[in-house]
DNA sequence: CCTCGTCCAAGTTTTACGTCA
DNA sequence: GATGACGTAAAACTTGGACGA
């Protein structure tokens, strides 16, 4: 092969000249047969203390490149091109190995991400149920101010039966504490956050639940109407509770 | 500042060898 | 079993940049 550009340096020198690469004792291996005479791999050997010098030291100082070429019994060019060589190969291997990794990374990232992503879907459904909920909730509570607006006077009687929806009322408020819980899980704040940004919504309708169901008026929100003696008179027992 | 020699990384070519049809 | 095509790894080479003398 021709050498193009700059003139050859001695070292380059050194290598144009026709080298046996292996040491006279050095028989090729076995396994392989060998085509030609041209022997050009290195044998087994020279390979291995070549590799356990690499793992020390994977530059060579000059002179020790020259020492390691003698004992090897190889051409100092030789030893220089061969680490260049292995450089390039561990190089190569480590950006494989590093290619992989960060694969292993990414897709445990991509399983998470598809992971929160159910349970965002999970969180927006309860989240419709709270809403239809809420609701009935209010339209009841409307109800039942037109109801006592029309009523006012009760009985003893119809008053113990309110204390009766008041029990049915703080049930309720477990219930809604219960679905409050499942979209607040350990770490409270970091939902709170996602909830800010995400379902501004949410958080305010948690607001009305805490603002609304407990209040006193909010009672008769259970069919009050059906259980009332409409026929009976008594004190103004909602006073009471204002 | 320029030249020269050397080293190195990156890319390419050459060679040896294994596999398979 | 012999053979040639093909793929792969290793050895050697080329090129261009960096650096010190």
């Amino acid at each position: 092969m021709m050498m193009q550009g700059r003139e050859p340096s001695p070292e380059a020198t050194e290598a144009d000249i026709e080298v046996e690469p292996f040491s006279g004792e050095d028989e090729p291996p076995i396994t392989r047969k060998r085509k030609s005479k041209n022997k050009r791999r290195f044998s087994d050997e020279q390979v291995k203390s070549l590799e356990t010098i690499f793992e020390s030291e994977t530059k060579l100082e000059p002179r020790k490149k020259v020492q390691v070429a003698r004992e090897l019994g190889l051409q100092p060019r030789q030893v220089a091109i061969w680490f260049q060589n292995k450089r390039a190969r561990w190089k190569s291997k480590e950006i494989e190995k590093n290619y992989r990794v960060l694969k292993a990374n990414y897709d445990n990232l991509k399983s998470r991400l598809e992971s929160i992503k159910k349970e965002r879907e999970s969180l927006l459904e309860q989240l419709q149920e709270l809403r239809s909920l809420l609701q009935k909730s209010h339209d009841r509570d409307s109800e039942c101010k037109d109801f006592m607006a029309n009523n006012k006077d009760m009985s003893r009687e119809e008053t113990e039966t309110v204390a009766g929806f008041t029990a049915k009322s703080s049930s309720l408020q477990e219930e809604m504490d219960y679905q409050g819980a499942i979209y607040s899980d350990d770490d409270k704040s970091g939902n709170i956050a996602y909830l800010k940004q995400e379902e501004p919504e949410l958080l305010k309708i948690n607001e009305d639940i805490d603002g609304s169901l407990i209040s006193p008026m909010k009672w008769c929100s259970f069919d009050a109407g059906s259980l009332f003696d409409l026929t009976s008179t008594s004190s103004h027992w909602w006073d009471t509770w204002t």
